[in-house]
DNA sequence: CTTTGCACCTGTTGGC
DNA sequence: TGCCAACAGGTGCAAA
C-alpha cells in the first residue's frame, strides 16, 4: 500500500470528489457548493496552480498572491456563481457549460483540462476542470454583489423575491417568448435550458408564448413550478452526490426524472402525444403541443 | 430599452 | 472505418 493509499484508507484526506456535474444549472451549482463546503471552509490556502489561464476571461495573474495565506470563511452561491469568501476578498467561480470542481489529494496527477488547483495546508486541493473553458475564476475585493458580473442579476428563484406577482410584473410589455425570458438571468437567475423547458411543461405553458401574454394565474403557477423543479433537482443532486462520493464518474442528470427535455418524439407523460423539439434563440426547447397552451 | 445573433471552446454523436 | 457537420446544459457583447 502506498503512502497515498494509506492516507486515503485512514480518511486523513477525503477519498475524492464532489460534484462532477457536467452541465451546471442552478441545482448543480448549489450541489457543488454543498459538496465542497465542508472540505474548504477554514482551510488555509498554501498554493494556487494555474495550468491554463485561458478560461472565459484569463485567470488573473495576481490570483495566487490574493489567495495564498488566506483561509476560506464561507462558500456561497449567487445565481450560477460560486463565491468563496475570505478575509481579503472573494474567489468567484463560474462553471460555464462544462466545468466541475473536485476535492482531491493535492498530489493527484492532473489530467487534460484540469486548469486550476487551489491547494490547502492539509494537502488536499480544490481542482477545476473545464474542457470547453467557458467557465471563470476571478478575484473580487470588496462586495461581490457590486461586481460587474453579479450586480445586474435578478432575484434567486428559491428566495422570497421571486413569486407570481414578481413574474407577472416583470413579464408585462415583454414580447420575447416566455422560455427565453425565463433564461434571462437579469429576470430570474439559475434557470437554464433544461429547467426552463421542464418548468413550462409542469405549468402547462407553451414555451413560444410571448411573456406579456402570460396571465397572472399562469405566472403564479409558473413561479411555483420553477421552485418545485429546482428544489427537486437539488434534492436529487444531494442524493447523487452521496451516492458518488468516493467514486470518480460523472454524475450528470441520469437520476433526474425529466418530463420533456431531450424527449423528442416520446409520449407526453400527461397526455401521450409526441413531445416536440424546436429551436429558440439557438437553443433546443422541448414541449408538449397538447398540454402546453 | 428590448431583442437577436454571434462568439467563445472542446468533445461527442449521428449520418453518409 | 473514417470524415464532417451538427450539437451540447452559459452568457457577455455588439448590433438591430
Amino acid at each position: 500500500m502506498t503512502a497515498l493509499q494509506e492516507r486515503r484508507a485512514n480518511f486523513l484526506i477525503p477519498l475524492t470528489i464532489y460534484a462532477t456535474f457536467t452541465m451546471p444549472e442552478l441545482p448543480e451549482v448549489e450541489t457543488t457548493a454543498r459538496g465542497i463546503r465542508p472540505h474548504v471552509v477554514e482551510k488555509k490556502i498554501t498554493a494556487v496552480i494555474v495550468r491554463d489561464a485561458r478560461l472565459r476571461w484569463p485567470v488573473p495573474k495576481e490570483l495566487p498572491q490574493h489567495l495564498v495565506g488566506n483561509a476560506i470563511e464561507h462558500v456561497e452561491r449567487r445565481a450560477k456563481y460560486l463565491l468563496l469568501r475570505m478575509p481579503s476578498g472573494t474567489l468567484l467561480i463560474h462553471l460555464g457549460m462544462s466545468g466541475n470542481l473536485r476535492i482531491l489529494p493535492a498530489d493527484t496527477p492532473a489530467q487534460t483540462h484540469d486548469h486550476v488547483d487551489v491547494v490547502f495546508a492539509d494537502h488536499t486541493c480544490l481542482r477545476l476542470r473545464d474542457p470547453r473553458r467557458f467557465g471563470a475564476m476571478l478575484w473580487c475585493d470588496g462586495d461581490p454583489g457590486a461586481h460587474k458580473l453579479l450586480r445586474a442579476l435578478g432575484p434567486e428563484p428559491l428566495g422570497e423575491g421571486f413569486d407570481g406577482d414578481y413574474l407577472f410584473r416583470a413579464t408585462r410589455k415583454r414580447k420575447v417568448a416566455i422560455k427565453q425570458f425565463l433564461m434571462n438571468q437579469n429576470i430570474v437567475v439559475g434557470v437554464g435550458n433544461i429547467y426552463a423547458s421542464e418548468a413550462l411543461f409542469l405549468a402547462g405553458i407553451n414555451p413560444r408564448r410571448a411573456a406579456d401574454k402570460i396571465t397572472k394565474v399562469q405566472c403564479s403557477r409558473l413561479a411555483l413550478e420553477i421552485k418545485n423543479i429546482l428544489h427537486y433537482a437539488i434534492a436529487q443532486g444531494g442524493t447523487t452526490l452521496r451516492d458518488f462520493v468516493g467514486s470518480n464518474g460523472d454524475t450528470g442528470y441520469f437520476q433526474l426524472k425529466l418530463n420533456v427535455y431531450g424527449k423528442e418524439g416520446a409520449p407526453c407523460p400527461r397526455c401521450g402525444s409526441a413531445i416536440m423539439q424546436i429551436r429558440q434563440g439557438q437553443r433546443s426547447t422541448f414541449y408538449c403541443g397538447q398540454c402546453q397552451k
